[in-house]
Parts: C-alpha cells; sequence; structure tokens
DNA sequence: GTCTATATTAAGATAGAC
DNA sequence: GTCTATCTTAATATAGAC
C-alpha cells in the first residue's frame, strides 16, 4: 500500500504531525489558499515526506473534515430529553461555547469550508447534520407544548445557538479589535451573556 | 495614470462589471481561492483588460473592501440616542438582518477576511469599528441604567446582533440543508425569532 | 482600450537515489 | 522513510500589436 494507515510509532507520530500541521493551516488560510510548502514547514517534515503519508492536499483537508461534524454534534446529542429543558438547552449552550474556546481551529475550518459552499460536506449536512437537528427540534417543540419552555421555532433556536457560540471562534479577530487590550476574558463574559439571554428567552 | 478613475461611461461601465464579478468570486472563494480567470469570464472581459482597470488582483480585492465597512456600520449609526430603547435595538435587528437577506455577498467577503485574520482591515476594525461600538455601548449602558431595558453586557449584545443576523447569510448553505427543500422563506421565520428573543432579553 | 502571446513564479505532485 | 531534483500545471502579470 503506498499510503499507509499509520502502524509503527513513527508513522503514528507523522501523521499526526501533518494533521496538526494542517489544522494550523487550513483553518487560518482555508483550502485554497493552504500550500503544502506551509503545511510542510509547521509539521517539520519535507513536502514529498508529506506525500508519502497522504496521497494529495485534498486527502489530508478530507481526513481533518471527515472526524469533525461528528465530534462538532456531540454536544447537540448530549441534549437529554428526560432532563429539564431550560438547564439542558443551557448545557448545551455551555458546551458549544466551550468548544470554541478551546477547538477555535476546528471551528474555523468548518465555517471556511460553510462559507464556500460546503463543497465537501454538503451531503453530511443534508443529512446527518439535518436529521439529528430534526430530532432534537422534535423534542424542543414537545417542551414548548408542554408549557416547560415558551413556544419557539426549535430550527432556529438551534440557529441562534451556533450563531452565538462559534461567533467567539470564527470572529475572534473582530471580538478582540473591538474589546480592544484592556478586556476580561472574552469567554467568560460571554457566557454570563447568553445564559442570560437563553434563560430569559426559553423560561414561560 | 495608467490605472485611471472611471470618466467615460465605458470605462464606468467596464469598472462596475469587474467590481459586480470580483464580488461574486472573491465572497464564494476568498481571496487565494479566486482567480483573474474567474473574474475576467465572469466579468466578460479579458484577463489583460482586466488589469488595464485595475493594477493587480489584490488591488480589486481592496476596492471592494474598502467601501465595505462604511455600509455595513451604516445600521449601527443609524440607532437613535432619542428613540425607545427595545424598538431602536429591534429596528437595528432587522436592519442587520435584511442586510444579510439583500447583500449575502458582502456578508460573506466581509466574513472570509474576518476567518482569515483580518489582514487588510485589522486598522479600521481597532479604530473605526472600536470606535463605533464603545460609543453605542455607552448609549445602551444609559438605557440600562436608567432602567429602560434590562442590564447587559453592551459589547456581548452588539457581537450578539451580528452573529445572529450574519449567520443567515455566511452559513446560508447550512440553513438550507437543514431546513430542506420544504421550509418556509428562512428569512421571515427568522425574523420571527429575532424579534420575539431580542424583546423577552431586552424588556424589563 | 482591447487583444494575443508570453514571461515569471508558485504550487501540487512524482522520480529516483540513499 | 526521507531527501534532492524535477516535472507539470496554473496563476499573476506584462509586452506589444492593433
Amino acid at each position: 500500500m503506498n499510503h499507509p494507515k499509520p502502524r509503527t510509532r513513527i508513522q503514528q507520530k507523522n501523521t499526526e504531525a501533518i494533521l496538526e500541521a494542517a489544522l494550523d493551516v487550513f483553518s487560518q488560510y482555508g483550502f485554497r489558499g493552504s500550500t503544502l510548502d506551509q503545511i510542510a514547514q509547521a509539521a517539520e517534515l519535507s513536502k514529498p515526506n508529506l506525500l508519502y503519508y497522504f496521497p494529495s492536499k485534498e486527502a489530508i483537508h478530507a481526513t481533518l473534515l471527515a472526524g469533525l461534524l461528528d465530534t462538532w454534534l456531540d454536544p447537540l446529542r448530549a441534549m437529554d430529553p428526560t432532563g429539564e429543558p431550560v438547564e439542558e438547552i443551557l448545557a448545551y449552550v455551555r458546551r458549544k461555547l466551550e468548544m470554541s474556546r478551546d477547538f477555535p481551529r476546528e471551528s474555523r475550518l468548518f465555517a471556511n469550508e460553510i462559507l464556500q459552499g460546503a463543497p465537501r460536506i454538503k451531503d453530511a449536512l443534508e443529512g446527518e447534520l439535518k436529521n439529528l437537528v430534526d430530532e432534537k427540534s422534535v423534542l424542543i417543540a414537545r417542551w414548548s407544548a408542554e408549557g416547560r419552555i415558551i413556544t419557539v421555532n426549535p430550527h432556529h433556536l438551534i440557529f441562534s445557538i451556533w450563531s452565538l457560540t462559534q461567533h467567539y471562534a470564527d470572529f475572534d479577530v473582530q471580538v478582540h479589535a473591538v474589546l480592544g487590550e484592556d478586556s476580561e476574558a472574552p469567554f467568560a463574559e460571554a457566557e454570563r451573556y447568553l445564559v442570560t439571554l437563553f434563560t430569559r428567552l426559553l423560561t414561560p
């Protein structure tokens, strides 16, 4: 096999170094804006060596994206039908905000892909993603019908959680530019603001 | 002058065609992901002719960005200190949402630039943008102090308006993928949802 | 002002030695 | 497995005729 799955320790290490470097580069410059030279340098490997581990630039990018959607949806999957509705939704908001804080590169990789028309993950958006969102929307609608939260459009509620939390990763430069040097930790402030927002929105 | 400001009708027309085509292409593929070939084809001009009107690819992109920030901030500027607070903020939300609906390409051009670290407009973000946001934050804080809206972090309130409204332009593909074929007009639904959200958040 | 032809560089990918 | 050297293509930009 020309481009093996990692078996030895050294293969494991190099494959990981490449993916780590590629995440850095792709998340900042997008697919077309990134070069193998940049990735090779960041991974401290030669360009041909990169292409020993992956058949192409596309393949590196695809590998990164493949794992991403699943991880990205975990917090939504964790929303518990048997829990207390407002608390469940707030917990989802908190987990998403933590992901923006702890995995901003992944968020930007995803944002770059969507922004450019999602050429590589459109199928997953229309399949896996839509299915999960539809399922959780039914749950949210039920909570509304039971009078445990107010009645809102469940899909747009979910969109709002995504946009509000991912903003702090994707538009990070703008957030810092506006808040300036003297800003307190943006994420702590953001959490307080978002908890207020969703509590007041949802509580009947 | 080698690269004239448009004077004749034909120059005017071609310059506009180029900028229009460039907005199409840059907003979809980002700066590095776009090629002069694509822009030339979209503008129905030859590539050398493009470079008769603009000295470089950079210059076309810069021209688009230059006008953008100003237009982008107009709705916030229009927030009236003498108006009724909740109504003023809702009006701002509506104007921003209309811009996402009517000028999605501009929104994505901006998003692409910020996402990639804002290399070309960082100064404007830290100057013009920060100043305006700081000014309006003082106004919002005063409204809170007067008990006319609840107390929230004004900067994060503004961030939330940006993220919630721009999401419908920038992540348009995802919104459509999730809502599916049968979706009602997303923007009409979004407006209802956002009015509910900000009314319930802000009303004391 | 517009075009054809072309110079120049950068980038993805491969060959082949070690 | 890793490297140097190189092939090939595509992209920005220019020269120069019309």
